[in-house]
DNA sequence: GTGGTTAGCGTACGATCGTTTGCTAAACTC
DNA sequence: GAGTTTAGCAAACGATCGTACGCTAACCAC
């Protein structure tokens, strides 16, 4: 049978969206088409035929991952103004993020990064773009609190961009893996630090 | 027709080291037998025979990893005294790893870390030991450090491990997925500082 | 030398993989 | 309301998955 154009649009977005929560524990690799129809109650054609193949499914759920990181980290924090304000906003949103955010088992883009760092393609492509912009993000805060007087310039940007994107690292580790309860109000703490200079 | 035992020893060995190389680009789900097999130019049957299944021989590759992670950065490290000589010489072998260590794509255990935190089983208990271990060392070693009065007391041990641990992994996805070759050196800067407060 | 042991091969099993092909029936277009 | 479009199903394709079974032939103990 059919669904209107609107149903087809909402059964794309659950498609991507299980894909996501299925990707988040199991790696994009281990998305199948036959698993993904399954957990949808669809059949494979079903679920593969808005993407055309499932490369492009795979594609479609990260960059939805990706979308998802931004809105809950990004989008809210530019309710404060650009700079320190910003940046500690970003901090206080990334460790709620990392800490029970919206992906089951830690950060989405982290994982994809180790799972996509040495295999070339589009996939890994795309992903370089979403970390290169993040990262310009953060260095942007640092720079504009260095030029209103916020932050010492005696710290290199890209130095405390290393730093506050490793104590999440270290951090989503610790949650995930470890199961470590005071992860998350450490690297709140640590990241404030590190800007504190 | 068949091997002496010496000689299975070495074929177990190569097959472990093969499988290595291939789940750290690939993961160790990826690691397949037919895969395994056809790169080694030896039967299904025989690569998995030496393990009795699949999963036996990703915890002996996952095994593996983790022996040579210990043999590049632990190991030689204890030549030198345990505290902040040895922590010292642990950063200088941690990020010489990082750049053109023993695996083509990465850290092993970062990437295991971020592929097995959210799956429940053996391979995933195994990693979490081998990763409290390191970060227990690495702890030991800083409070040495402190007691002899090397290292500010006024530095939290945990907060230190967590700091270089961090460090480490966001050097490893700069260099690994940025492809940027200021990170080793940046890397070991900032580690350095660290423990100097 | 002889006989048991075993490393590794070849083959086959059922299951699942991604993809393709008809098909149905409901939603659109006019 | 008739005709076209299309969302999604059902089935089948060859390939590959992990595992199991004989089998062979070389090693090792005696």
């Amino acid at each position: 049978m059919r669904r209107s154009a609107e149903a087809a649009r909402q059964t794309r977005d659950r498609i991507v969206a299980t894909g996501v929560t299925k990707a988040s524990t199991d790696g994009l690799d281990a998305l199948t088409i036959g698993s993904l129809a399954q957990a949808l109650g669809m059949s494979k054609a079903g679920v593969v035929g808005p993407f055309g193949s499932r490369a492009d499914l795979q594609l479609a759920v990260l960059g939805k991952a990706a979308d998802m990181f931004i809105a809950a980290v990004v989008a809210p924090s530019e309710k404060a103004e650009p700079g320190l304000r910003r940046l500690r906003a970003v901090i206080g949103l990334w460790c709620g993020y990392l800490d029970g955010g919206p992906f089951p088992n830690g950060c989405f883009v982290t994982a994809a990064s180790c799972e996509l760092d040495g295999r070339p393609g589009e996939l890994r492509s795309f992903l370089l773009g979403v970390v290169a912009r993040w990262r310009a993000f953060l260095r942007e805060q640092v720079v504009i609190a260095q030029a209103a007087g916020d932050i010492a310039t005696t710290l290199d940007a890209d130095d405390l961009v290393t730093t506050l994107t490793g104590i999440a690292m270290a951090a989503n580790q610790e949650i995930q893996l470890l199961g470590d309860p005071a992860a998350p109000a450490r690297a709140r703490r640590l990241m404030l630090a590190a800007i504190a200079g």
